[in-house]
DNA sequence: AGGTATTCACATGAAACTATTCTCTGAGTTAGG
DNA sequence: TAACTCAGAGAATAGTTTCATGTGAATACCTGT
């Protein structure tokens, strides 16, 4: 039955490119990284301790988005573990992500959810963090062992709770006999150590590792190597990589951006119906992500979001030069006023103006206008083509 | 003319508040022995 | 008597409001020439 259904697909799309898509998608871990041999090394070689029982330093891995940094720590945290369950070493290793909302932004909901790797379980709120911790400390307690916590993205987690956590993470050790605790702290942020309590730096980075961005070379053999076993033989025309490497590199060297960027350049050619990817496939491509990311942005963005944005269109199909703030907030409260919506304060309306800055779907500037006040100078990042269907789709959701 | 002081229109921060979500607890209820 | 249900308590979060403070430069206001 599945074969069959198969052959339907198969003859569906005659023009199939690929020969394993998944080998492009972020998740993918890959057998081998290239020019990252050496930042591998150097993990391997602080944490390489724990397996002789010992605890590894607190290491801290820093680096631009689509540098290696995860795919790097999951490999280490993966070999180590093979190693250590040949060898019956008594050692966990959890990799959290900070970042994913609804999974673990908060102190307690990161603590639950290595409590849960770890095999206990605790209710998803309604303890006080404190018992958490106690939980979290038994478990680890319930028998000799070394736990290692990789902590992804843990910028977002800082600044969402304080450096108390990470300090007391740092210094569960001494409250411990049996078992250990090491931590792995992985961020984006280049600046994020400096705006760390001294304390807590000097114990979470003991050792550091920076991964530098990939040049626009370095980028083309990862793509080829993914390529290699994702596309089918001859499916690219010649160029195609180092385009989507030179696309990629421009925007610091990002290989997730670059992957990305092969991939849906197939995908356009294969619905085209082209029997290779071509270079104005990847031009397609990177103006199609671009314009995914925001219209994707828009569609799901909150109501109070949408009526804002809403309002800059309006202005901008007005054909004001410039946009300020208090443009916007008139025009916003007005169309809450007629659409029976509660009208926000400009204050929470100056938020949301600087959360779709940071999305880049505006691009917003603080200039001071003298006598006339301090406010932001405002510019839509749409291009043009693209503002009337974005408008229709915040119309339409927007039910107005 | 050149220098200071004001002043505007918000930005930016912090704290406090609200609604909502989730669990746990224990009283009351039910069903079976 | 054990199992079950269900309202209420407590904890935590997201999204906001309230209050407070900050700020860059065009303009108003001096000052001495």
């Amino acid at each position: 039955m599945v074969g069959e259904l198969d052959k339907i697909f198969d003859s569906f799309s005659q023009k199939n490119l690929f020969k394993n898509k998944a080998v492009l998608q972020s998740q993918y871990t890959p057998e081998n990284i290239p020019h990252r041999e050496k930042q591998i090394e150097q993990v391997a070689t602080i944490l390489a301790p724990a397996l002789r029982g010992e605890r590894p330093s607190n290491l801290f891995i820093y680096g631009q988005t689509g540098t290696g940094k995860t795919l790097s720590a999951l490999y280490v945290k993966d070999e180590m573990l093979k190693r250590a369950r040949r060898e019956n070493v008594p050692l966990k290793i959890e990799y959290i992500n900070c970042k994913y909302k609804k999974v673990s932004d908060t102190e307690y909901r990161i603590l639950a959810e290595i409590i849960k790797k770890l095999g206990g379980s605790v209710p998803a709120t309604g303890l006080p963090t404190g018992q958490v911790y106690n939980k979290f400390l038994e478990l680890v307690e319930s028998e000799k062992q070394l736990v290692i916590i990789i902590l992804d993205e843990i910028d977002q987690a800082v600044n969402k709770i304080s450096d108390n956590f990470l300090y007391n993470l740092t210094r569960l050790n001494s409250e411990l006999s049996k078992s250990q605790i090491g931590v792995i702290g992985i961020t984006n942020d280049l600046k994020f150590l400096e705006s760390l309590d001294p304390r807590v730096r000097s114990s979470l980075s003991e050792e550091e590792i920076l991964f530098p961005t990939y040049n626009a070379l370095q980028l083309q053999d990862i793509l080829k190597s993914r390529a290699a076993e994702s596309f089918k033989e001859n499916a690219l025309e010649d160029g195609v990589i180092s385009k989507c490497a030179a696309y990629a590199a421009r925007t610091h060297g990002d290989a997730r951006r670059a992957l990305a960027l092969l991939m849906v350049s197939g995908d356009i050619a294969e619905r085209m119906g082209c029997d290779r990817v071509k270079i104005e496939h990847v031009d397609m491509a990177n103006e199609k992500i671009d314009k995914d990311k925001i219209t994707s942005f828009v569609e799901s963005a909150p109501r109070q979001f949408q009526l804002v944005l809403l309002s800059i269109i309006d202005l901008i199909e007005k054909g004001q030069g410039n946009i300020f703030t208090g443009d916007i907030y008139n025009i916003y409260s007005d169309l809450c006023l007629k659409s029976k919506i509660e009208v926000l304060t400009q204050r929470r309306v100056s938020d949301i103006i600087a959360e779709f800055d940071m999305a880049g779907v505006i691009n917003a500037r603080v200039i001071s206008k003298g006598r006339h006040g301090r406010t932001r100078e405002i510019k839509l990042t749409i291009p043009d083509q693209e503002i009337k269907k974005i408008k229709s789709i915040l119309i339409e959701t927007l039910n107005i």
